[in-house]
Order: structure tokens, then sequence, then C-alpha cells
DNA sequence: CAAGTACTTTAGAATAATTCCAAAGATGAA
DNA sequence: TTCATCTTTGGAATTATTCTAAAGTACTTG
């Protein structure tokens, strides 16, 4: 152990949520370790083997917080397959078309110029950039 | 009238789909005026009033082979929200998050620069901008 | 143009992802 | 503690989409 593992429930205080203990597992899960691109299936899969059970229903709600309270990012690749990722900074996506798989991109060197601007009475909410590949 | 209908039937034929009743009732729907963006079921609604009895699943049928044969371009905004795009060429979107609207906008003006490229075994299929907006 | 074959359509069942619900349980303020 | 409020839960409900098997239609060949 090189340190403290992070105190997840006073993360959660901060964005207004109380740390329940299944909000605290789900957490730890998807902050544990680096980045991370789940579905709420896999999720469940995986918190489900730390032996703190959480439904199915509860990882539907809790991502929706996440995203709501800003600590995850849903990105929507295809129809019915919408996963959520724990790096909420600028970047891309890499999409591989056979087989579903997401990858992250920086968006340092990425530029893009000549957007128009928004329609009238909307303002900017984010620029999502997908690039789609195929083996 | 300052010209002749398309010829839908032929045009089906081109890319391979048999010119069958139904089909070339919902190209005339997609394809009879500018550009449009539709959902399976708007455009069953559309077709119906045309007074020729499409089944929705034949909606479903034809938009999924119309978008494999390039004719349609499906455009996935959120999770169960799939739109499908007349317009096949170089061009990106606009969403309206509060209300679902897509518009969209040419890429005639927009650069993407530094992109990376393809992660290694795949070839690029297609680049999607989404510029989510809020009213 | 008659026939046969392959392709399509159809209604409804089936599936998949997600949300809703009402009851039971946990949390935090006083 | 105690209570009011927020959460969780399992299962039902919903939504979007696909599947299925039977009936119908389009193209080919003779």
């Amino acid at each position: 152990m090189t340190g403290t593992s992070p105190d997840y429930a006073a993360h959660l205080r901060d964005v207004g949520l109380r740390p329940t203990r299944q909000r605290v597992a789900l957490a730890r899960v998807l902050f544990g370790s680096g980045h991370r691109h789940v579905t709420a299936e896999s999720l469940h899969a995986e918190v489900k083997a730390t032996r703190i059970p959480v439904a199915l229903a509860t990882v539907y709600n809790t991502l929706n917080q996440f995203r709501d309270a800003g600590l995850l990012r849903e990105v929507v690749v295809a129809p019915g397959r919408s996963y959520f990722d724990t790096n909420t900074g600028h970047h891309h996506h890499f999409f591989v078309e056979d087989d579903g798989e997401l990858h992250d991109f920086p968006s340092d060197k990425v530029t893009i110029e000549g957007l128009p601007s928004p329609p009238k009475g909307t303002r900017l909410s984010r620029v999502d950039v997908v690039v789609r590949v195929r083996r």
C-alpha cells in the first residue's frame, strides 16, 4: 500500500448524496482504480463480487445520480448501449463498432474549429466526438 | 409541379432492395422533401397517414436496411433515442437536450485536427460530432 | 403469363434496457 | 432515542427493438 484509501463518504456528501453502504461500495469500484467505462450490468456484476448486495435498480439510480452530480459522464454509442465513464475531464472516444469497445483519447491535441454558434436561445453544453472504427 | 417524382423503385433496386409497396412508400416519405430526422415511431405515424398500411416492424426493418444500404445515417443521441437522418453527406449535429431536437449543421467549415490514429488493427469508419446544447 | 422460389410483410410474442412502485430499511437532525 | 426523510429493493411496468412463423408479393424461368 502506498497511500490511504480515499474517503468516499465525504466525497459523496460533498456532492449532496448520502453515503449509503451501496453508494460507497459502487464509488469504491468505480473510482478505486484508474478510469473506467462501465455499463449498469457490468458494474452490478462487479459490485456483487465484493459481497455487498446491491440491486440492479440501485445501480441504475446511482449511476444516474453520479452522472447528475458530475462524477460520471454518460456516453451513448449505439442504440441500447450506454456507458458511464469515470473520466469526466475533456476527452473524446474511440468506439470499436465490431465489439462495442470504448476507449478514451485525450482532447489535448484535438482542435475543432469552425463550429457554428448554438441555435438561438440555447447555450453550449458539451461537444462529443466519437471516432468510430472497425476491425 | 416543376419536375417528375423520383423513381424510388429503380433507386431501391440499385442498392439491392426489392421495391415493395411499403419500401417505396417509406422512401417517398423519407426522401420526398428535403432532409429529415425521423424515429421509427414518427415515420410509422407518417406513413400510416398516406393510407398505405405498414407494420411498425417493417418500419424498423426498412430503416435498418436503408441504413445498411447507405441511404440513411443513424444518429444515437441518448439512451433509447435513435434518429435516422436522410442526410448521408458529411455533416454534424446539434442536439437540444431539453426536448430531444436534432439539427444538422454542415461540416464544410468545421475542421478537426490532431485526432490520434485508430487503434492497431482498426480502420476509421466515421467521426461523429454532436454539439449538445441546452435552453 | 403460369409456376415456383426466394424474399417480404405482418401481428404478436419475445427480449433488452431502464424506470417505476410501494414497502422495508437506513441515515442524520434534534 | 426518535422521527422525518431519504434509500434500497424486488418485482412489475415501460419503452425500444428484434424475432418468429405464417401469409403475401416480387422476380425468374420456361
